[in-house]
DNA sequence: TGTACATCAGTGAACGCGCGTTCACTGATGTAC
DNA sequence: TGTACATCAGTGAACGCGCGTTCACTGATGTAC
């Protein structure tokens, strides 16, 4: 079932098997969601012996999570190329694909893009707190539906909300899907938009809404749907987040 | 792996071989989800070969999607149950387990419960509909935490909208989770709380409210929170899409 | 009312498959002296 | 600077497992005459 060859190494250390794993992991995942992920696969396309596989994990479930935070970072790279563009870093860039955003934020600096976001955040107008907030919504969507694999790898693996800090979940931006979202909502308050005594636990509601569209459209009963409703359905949720939360 | 004993038949025919195998698909899917439906371990909780299946069931994957219907229908019988509370059917009861609620479910009589929403939804009060509203997404996610196995082959399992009000899908009442959320919103409507050009599709945007965060709290990053946490949160994302519709 | 027969729900045995994991091992690396 | 040696990343072979699915079959049922 595996279509690209095993790598013939030259050397008998294998120099970054655990990086080499994940990386094969992530391609599984992508094809087709966290139960894809196949330990022995993985090993395959490292071109290495199965076992090898436990010098870096403990188990198939130890790479999982390895690769389900490494899909939690590229998530956060595509949420942040949105809001770089949603507040006039690239204007209306139009991305296809994860790839391209990936390429895209790496071009930009990812210091930059932090340091846009963090600086817009710190005195920002109520109209950049919306287009932010909202393009932490957009990027979470297109991430889904151009990712719906990784997408699944990334938020349907359990975990626990205490560790969605972690630094492996971060993207290149050092940031993870949830300190983004907290970022966009501290604007937001920031702003004045958002009452104080509102704030706390915003993450959740937002996410929640913007969650269940993503997941029931990739993996539920609005599978059917097709890519302008997906659109339309998008904005409408999040015209009732910004007027609900 | 089979906790249960296999029945041993007394006749050569099963009688009802198609219902024993959803059944059994059904406790599977309890357990642990749609991933967990396996075909020849309903076979055997069947007391039967495991060919036998394919006498009603083409493969795997169409037992899984009559096992993720009657889930569905499931559904519908926990919301239609927390409906009935709310509009003062059954004052005020908290059931425990599934299993009481579609039992609380049949005793009131299906089409009375039926009768009783449809009747509210005619002419609603706009406090009858708010609690009809409310009530569909506390019995949704009533459904999420007690039965995350069963919650995950309902919604998890690929479909299409199209097929959502399908006979098979529907609970007790003849109604199905889609068909009760539409009836809600249409009470709504009726109410004069939901603006005529904001009724098309609300279906959608209430849904994935409520179902992001039944994802997020069972199977995704939120795992951790405790019951009143996840309580606190459900009173929330209602109330977001209460003002947000 | 009795019987021949078509139907089709089940049997019994087997298939190929790929998985995760464990065992005792080998051989390249880098460090201490 | 050279060498002995501990470390540990990899090998090779094997394990038990249970899955979905297919084959040719058997035997109970209910219907047509």
């Amino acid at each position: 079932m595996s279509t690209e060859h095993p790598i013939i190494r030259s050397t008998y250390r294998h120099g970054d098997l655990r990086g080499a794993l994940v990386a094969a992991g992530l391609s599984m995942a992508r094809a087709g969601g966290p139960d894809a992920v196949v330990l022995r696969e993985a090993t395959r396309q490292a071109g290495v012996t199965p076992n090898a596989a436990y010098r870096h994990f403990a188990d198939r479930g130890a790479l999982l999570r390895a690769v389900s935070d490494a899909a939690q970072g590229l998530a956060a790279d595509r949420m942040e190329v949105e809001v770089t563009a949603a507040l006039g870093g690239t204007p209306d860039v139009t991305l296809g694909t994860t790839a391209a955003a990936a390429a895209a934020v790496e071009t930009v600096h990812p210091p930059a893009v932090a340091q846009a976001a963090r600086s817009a955040g710190a005195h920002p107008s109520p109209d950049e707190a919306r287009r932010m907030l909202r393009a932490v919504g957009t990027g979470y969507l297109r991430f889904a539906r151009e990712e719906p694999g990784l997408f699944r790898a990334a938020f349907s693996v359990p975990d626990h909300l205490m560790n969605s800090t972690a630094p492996a979940k971060a993207g290149v931006a050092g940031r993870t899907p949830f300190g983004i979202l907290s970022a966009a909502l501290d604007a937001y308050a920031a702003a004045g938009i958002l009452p104080p005594e509102r704030r706390q636990n915003a993450e959740l509601y937002a996410w929640s809404a913007v969650h269940g569209l993503g997941m029931l459209v990739i993996d539920g009963p609005l599978r059917g749907l097709d890519d302008t409703m997906v659109d339309a359905a998008t904005t409408r949720v999040l015209d009732m987040v910004e007027r609900g939360l």
